[in-house]
DNA sequence: AATTAATTGTTGCATTTGCAACAATTCTGT
DNA sequence: ACAGAATTGTTGCAAATGCAACAATTAATT
């Protein structure tokens, strides 16, 4: 059940206590189920225990963007968001069990001085720092003024990561043409064009980093 | 000479303590001076305790982007960056005065189990968390696709921020579409038409928004 | 297995943007 | 106070991109 990294070196019975400890509320949702609502303004934090879900806002338009699919393990909350997001939302996309606690029990020195507590904020600076990495790395390929630049420099930073020239896109052509802010339909062009001048080879999500 | 939010909440006794058990190391730089290369690969946290420095980086082509201008209190490090950046460095803009120490520092409980490193660890926390919020809403404008978008949204932003609808600039024009990721000469043409359009006035650097 | 929903792939066209180049202005250092 | 550097402001033009619209494919639901 432990499988997120907040709670990673924090045995089974050590987690019991400081749920209780923490005053945690773990609760299953259905599929397609509204978990928090307004999230920017509140201090809880949640932790995905099982199952999948999406954080997602609503813009003035009641347009609705997914700004980052949530798996098992994953750590949600306000803290990580912008405070002047409006409308952001966590919807489950699967049956999950989600726990969630305030933020402020984190830095609070338990009164029961509790040992697990020293790896827990360890865990979130972890988790604070990785995020930070992402949004680097996005922002990084944000920057590039040309989708061309955008999308090999993704494909790079993928390709590094896994240590391999091929490989297959962890999500849709859709869902990257949002991650790069990029109309879809421009996105699939400039593939296309990429192919053309021998830059990568595609078989439907697969991707394969021509070395020139 | 405490002006972090980093050190807020330790007294200047306990700091000097802090250094010490810390390892820590205080230099004093002439301006223009590269401060630490290569820094997204290591484990420092540097944080300006006088004077102000840029955070570079340099590209393969050797272009140089300023990544963030640091000021009096700013807070640095390779854990607030993505791991695939290569060649990050800080330079001094002015006569500086640095304080740099290991990040491993901050976790690790203190066999002196000093009372200020509860503080600092909540600190850490926040500046990590204020960082995030930094990145996202850099990322918000980024995502926008026409340059007019991103402006407004910025504008609105900082408005919303200052509680009033005028406002000056806290960059020059040549940063502000290195912030936006776009080209110099195409902003200042969108503020032209953003102008003849009404929905702002502007005299030099100060912005006024118009509710229209 | 059939129906519906979502994603992919493609294109024409208008608009936006980047790029290059230059003059005007403001800022900095000596 | 001056010289050089940096920033601002502008423009023409080519290239890239967004938008709209649609068919084809794939995935999801009942």
């Amino acid at each position: 059940m432990n499988k997120s990294s907040l709670f990673d070196g924090i045995n089974e019975k050590d987690l019991k206590k400081m749920f209780k400890c923490f005053d945690t509320r773990i609760i299953e949702y259905k599929k397609d189920t509204t978990v928090i609502s307004n999230m920017a303004k509140n201090n809880l934090i949640g932790v995905i225990m099982e199952g999948e879900a999406v954080l997602v806002r609503y813009d003035y338009n009641g347009n609705r963007t997914i700004l980052e699919h949530l798996e098992e393990g994953s750590v949600f909350g306000g803290i990580f968001l912008s405070s002047n997001f409006n409308e952001i939302s966590v919807h489950t996309t699967s049956y999950s069990k989600i726990v969630m606690f305030d933020f402020d029990h984190i830095p609070k020195k338990c009164n029961k001085n509790c040992d697990y507590h020293t790896v827990l904020i360890n865990n979130m600076l972890s988790t604070l720092a990785e995020k930070l990495q992402k949004l680097n790395e996005r922002i990084e390929i944000l920057t590039k003024k040309s989708t061309r630049e955008k999308l090999l420099e993704y494909f790079e930073n993928t390709g590094r990561r896994l240590g391999r020239k091929t490989f297959t896109l962890p999500m849709s052509y859709t869902d990257l043409a949002d991650y790069f802010g990029v109309d879809r339909s421009a996105l699939m062009r400039e593939l296309k064009y990429l192919k053309d001048d021998g830059f990568i080879e595609t078989n439907k999500k697969r991707i394969t980093i021509i070395n020139y």
